[in-house]
DNA sequence: TGTTCTTACTTGTTCCTACATGTTCTATCA
DNA sequence: TGATAGAACATGTAGGAACAAGTAAGAACA
């Protein structure tokens, strides 16, 4: 079962592009040009190009040629396994160090949270999130012990922890609430991550829920601010107020 | 200058889909009969499918059919007016005063984000965005001045942007995309929001497009990371490797 | 009645053609 | 030498054809 023709042109250009041999700002042959090096019709490069295009990848303009973007605008809804997704898709590797593993009691909270009692046992997994070896984020996950007995039995430095929820534990991730902030990220966060202070980080908060809306996890993690940007698509409001994608103020602290 | 036929059927479908005529998880009729419908040929139904399934809206099983997506669910799509919308809805007030307005010329980045020339002239507005008459963003909006002349003679901490882009000039913003990152607030952005400093700041870029795609306005803005955060959802991974809310690593600078 | 096979239908891929629209380059003219 | 017009080139739109791959329904068989 080999690839479409077009996936194939379409992945040797971004082969292209990610090795450098394509910098950005760099023009793409033309497509007629393209079409005789690969042998095939310019619909195909042009279907080709389109692909990269929805991915940000390039952009054509007409009578001009097509491009390297310069910056990559990627489109955006996010999908709970989409760093990981989109680290390998950009050939980049992908790693977790466990800082801290263990049982600890809810406090309010993740009580409120987990919708646990004060006190119950919540499993406690901090993790330094690497990009290629790099640090690049840290995330601290919390999760209903009474769900996943005997989780911290896995090594979650070289295993996914989703991957083990919905294997080991039948209880797959289907989606989440995610809150998006910024902060100056704390000494011991700045230290850990390598990062000169004062500086900046996304700072994360996820509710992630079973296909049946039951929370089975709180994660909160700072980002890189200097590394990564989150990427979205807005649309002019429909009458509709049901407006999934939300800012409103919080009390100061 | 009359749209593109793909545009056009893509466009009455996306009604059917916002009148609710279109149901989330409905079937679309099939290529052919659309084709048929529309006195048009497959491929310009194909290229409207494919518009439309690249934004969301729809999505196509091969062998089966074409079906409106179960929507947005979790819509995790913001709408552009959504700032002012929370606000209200919310029960604040939101205000801007004007910092700065005028007439620049397009530097390299603007020549690109903005399709124009170098050294076009391009309209700069500089915005303090007020929540109860309290400072919440800083917002730096360019816009081609060639599109809306003489729009500085409108007072923009009394009027809205985009109803006098819509109203004025006939260009309604329809979409955007949008980038969000986190930084250290310069001392002029922490003065100007009355922040201690260090502070950190959520930053947005954010090219807005009219309906038929034309980049109408760049803004870059800060917002108070102490008093706001943006909310999304999301959604386990389909197999469609076209993620729409993706974070990557920009260069370190 | 349940299972399997066949057929009709549907989307996906690839190629070709023609024309439209936009940009850049070159030649000519003032 | 600068401006203008035309030609060449490049992407965008639209139509058509043919075949591949996948699904669902109906028919045939056990």
């Amino acid at each position: 079962m080999t690839k479409a023709l077009y996936q194939q042109i379409a992945d040797s250009i971004l082969e292209q592009i990610h090795t450098g041999e394509l910098q950005p700002g760099a023009r793409l042959p033309s497509e007629k040009s393209l079409s005789e090096k690969h042998q095939v019709g310019r619909n195909t490069i042009r279907h080709a190009l389109s692909y990269l295009a929805a991915k940000g990848y390039v952009e054509s303009v007409q009578g001009v040629g097509t491009f390297v973007t310069e910056t990559h605008f990627p489109k955006t809804v996010e999908f709970l396994y989409g760093f990981s997704q989109e680290m390998a898709q950009r050939g980049k590797v992908v790693g977790s160090r466990v800082l801290e593993a263990k049982i600890v009691p809810a406090d309010p909270l993740l009580t409120r949270v987990l919708r646990v009692q004060l006190g119950a046992e919540v499993v406690f997994l901090n993790r330094l999130r690497l990009v290629d070896g790099k640090p690049a984020a840290i995330e601290r996950a919390y999760l209903p012990h009474a769900f996943c007995l005997g989780i911290l039995e896995h090594d979650f430095g070289m295993e996914s922890l989703y991957d083990v929820l919905a294997s080991q534990y039948n209880m797959k991730p289907d989606h989440a609430e995610q809150e998006i902030g910024a902060e100056i990220a704390t000494p011991q966060v700045a230290e850990i991550m390598g990062m000169d202070q004062p500086a900046a980080v996304l700072v994360i908060h996820r509710e992630t829920r079973t296909a049946d809306g039951r929370v089975i996890e709180y994660v909160e993690s700072e980002f890189r601010a200097d590394r990564f940007r989150f990427y979205t698509n807005l649309k002019a409001s429909a009458s509709s107020p049901t407006a999934v994608f939300q800012r409103f103020p919080i009390q100061s602290s």
